[in-house]
DNA sequence: ATTAGCACTCAAAGAGTTGGAGTGCTAACA
DNA sequence: TGTTAGCACTCCAACTCTTTGAGTGCTAAT
């Protein structure tokens, strides 16, 4: 494996990202930077072919890159991942938006761009909400018999939940059950509203509350929604408009979107790229997926990344990746930079049930 | 124009709907009801081809209907639309969740289960809090210069959204501009929401206080969301499933699936088949859309339809359609049997700016 | 009015042919 | 020993030619 054959292989690989076609010994011959011959580059090319890196259709066409053949280009031929100014300024316009920027308002102009700029789909896994603490619980009523429980997060998530009662509550009743709500959820971390705890919470409750229990049930599931991983994806149609990519498997996967989240946070830090090479999973075939964690703090706190056919310009989405990760990172984090709340709160019992 | 002409005509719909392929005279010929000969329908297919029902892809080829026969076929000569009771039980499992119902979650399992039952794409375009009032504006500590502003409509619709201020709001600022805000848009119906109604109200609060322009501002948005139109897509894939739609054409129609509102909502009352003839508008070539409107009270508040091939089984499809309708119809005007609020409030002035 | 019979049409599928891009191998060369 | 020109070989892709058969329209008989 000498110098001459890596750059055959990074030849080949980039030539086939640029045509589609299977890359023959005379096109490489001819690129600048190679000064060698055709039989000399067919030579390497049957070198390289053995240890795996590259394989033809048939036996009188061209070359075309392995998923080992890919792996090599990315971890160690590729030129660095670099992005200048203009494009990074292109970025933050696609980022920005009109009015106040949300982190949830955040995650989606990113999603949206990634799938923009890539033509590929692109794909955010957010659980930010697990590292923040409850700062809010809220009972409105809002009509008869009906009442919307709200739930605030440090982080700045909102949910919210109408539920009906079998009867209306007294003002008084009202207040001392905000009080309890207030007093065993508010500054506690969103991780740590186990469905246990919830579960104590309605036990403590209950005896003295029966007719709550449909807002107790709201909460507890505000709290799942909560803790939930959520999944943003933008671009499916990328995926249709690719040729290398069977339509069936496109739209299994598609329907099968919700296994990604295991898939984005089983990744570490940095930037990964994965290829669909196992006909079983959910994955599409001929697919490669390229994942970046964010961060908040020092906590990784979501995942985002694209998924196209294997045939990608890694060269050009991969510094994409990065930079809207950082990005995110530094936005996210900046605006947190409020006190951290309670911190983690593990005790798991509650306080002060109401006697009404 | 007799009796077994559109027989025939109905025969060839249903046999090409059913393959796929060409009709053929013989294939008419041998089926039950016609009892006539192949050369005897041979005639009477050369009538109807004349008529513009029918064509040929090519001289020895079957025949196939033209838009102009589906139309035929759907307002005249289908067996009528019905629903065994199995089926009815089976539909209604499937708007059936777990957990109470809200008409949010109702129209997702409409949505969805339309976009399943069908094969094709399923789209609903909801406007009914339009025909709701504010039933309660609520303004939300939330952290150090953070509030969410809360929207609840008679109907059940709520909408939050947080605003960063300037500074933090005192108590007495705070009930003092929920109170002014309880006044001038509880009980308002969300269509009078105008945004001149909400640029006085803005004008009135401003002169009294400044700070407060965030949450202001975010009313409005939170207004303009109730009186947009939702639209809720489901089953793209289905789509693309589909031999005989442009895989562009899906792309380029799911990227303007928002101008689907005006043509949703442009149709009368009552089950309507649209075909996709006109091949400079955004709806895909060879495609046809069944829409119905549902209802709420006395009004129409949204409509609920597929997206599918033209080759449709119209007989089976358009049931299930009916279905959903009148029972959305009656599962959300049941539920708000409740009295209709203030009625509609056309003064659009402010009353007691607050003096703070 | 209906039907059997027949000549006609034409897409689709298969068989044979050709062209050319690309290969591997060998022998000559530096 | 590494590189290169030359050449025979392979095999896909494109093309033509032929065949097949489903389906038609027309005509004459019933």
């Amino acid at each position: 494996m000498n110098e001459r054959k890596l750059k055959i292989l990074a030849a080949v690989v980039e030539e086939y990202v640029r045509t589609g076609e299977p890359v023959g010994s005379k096109v490489i011959a001819s690129l600048p930077g190679i000064g060698v011959s055709a039989a000399t580059v067919r030579n390497d090319m049957a070198m390289l072919e053995q240890l795996g890196f590259l394989e033809q259709p048939h036996t009188s066409a061209g070359r075309v890159p392995t998923i080992q053949g890919y792996r090599l280009y990315i971890e160690e031929l590729m030129s660095p991942p670099s992005l200048p100014g203009e494009e990074r300024q292109r970025l933050d316009e696609m980022l920005a938006s009109q009015g106040p920027m949300t982190e949830e308002l955040l995650i989606e102009n990113a999603t949206t761009a990634l799938a923009e700029l890539t033509k590929c789909a692109a794909v955010v896994s957010d659980f930010s909400p697990q590292f923040s603490v409850i700062s809010k619980v809220e009972v409105i009523p809002a009509g008869k018999r009906v009442y919307v429980v709200l739930l605030i997060t440090s982080g700045g998530a909102i949910k919210n939940k109408s539920c009906r009662l079998e009867f209306d509550l007294t003002n008084e009743q009202l207040d001392l059950f905000s009080g309890f709500l207030a007093e065993n959820l508010e500054g506690v971390s969103v991780a740590d509203l186990s469905d246990e705890r919830m579960e104590n919470l309605t036990a403590a409750m209950s005896a003295y509350m029966m007719t709550m229990a449909p807002l107790v049930e709201g909460i507890c599931e505000l709290s799942r929604d909560l803790r939930q991983h959520a999944l943003t994806f933008r671009g499916e149609n990328n995926l249709f408009s690719c040729e290398e990519l069977d339509k069936m498997e496109i739209v299994r996967f598609i329907e099968h979107k919700d296994e990604l989240v295991s898939l984005l946070d089983s990744s570490f830090s940095g930037i990964q790229v994965m290829f669909g090479e196992n006909p079983d999973s959910f994955v599409i075939g001929n697919s490669s997926m390229i994942v970046s964690k964010y961060r908040k703090g020092d906590h990784d706190v979501g995942s985002l990344g694209i998924i196209g056919p294997m045939r990608l310009d890694y060269a050009k989405v991969i510094p994409y990746i990065e930079y809207f990760s950082q990005k995110i990172t530094d936005l996210i984090s900046e605006e947190s930079e409020s006190p951290p709340g309670a911190g983690s709160d593990t005790d798991t019992g509650q306080k002060a049930p109401p006697n009404g």
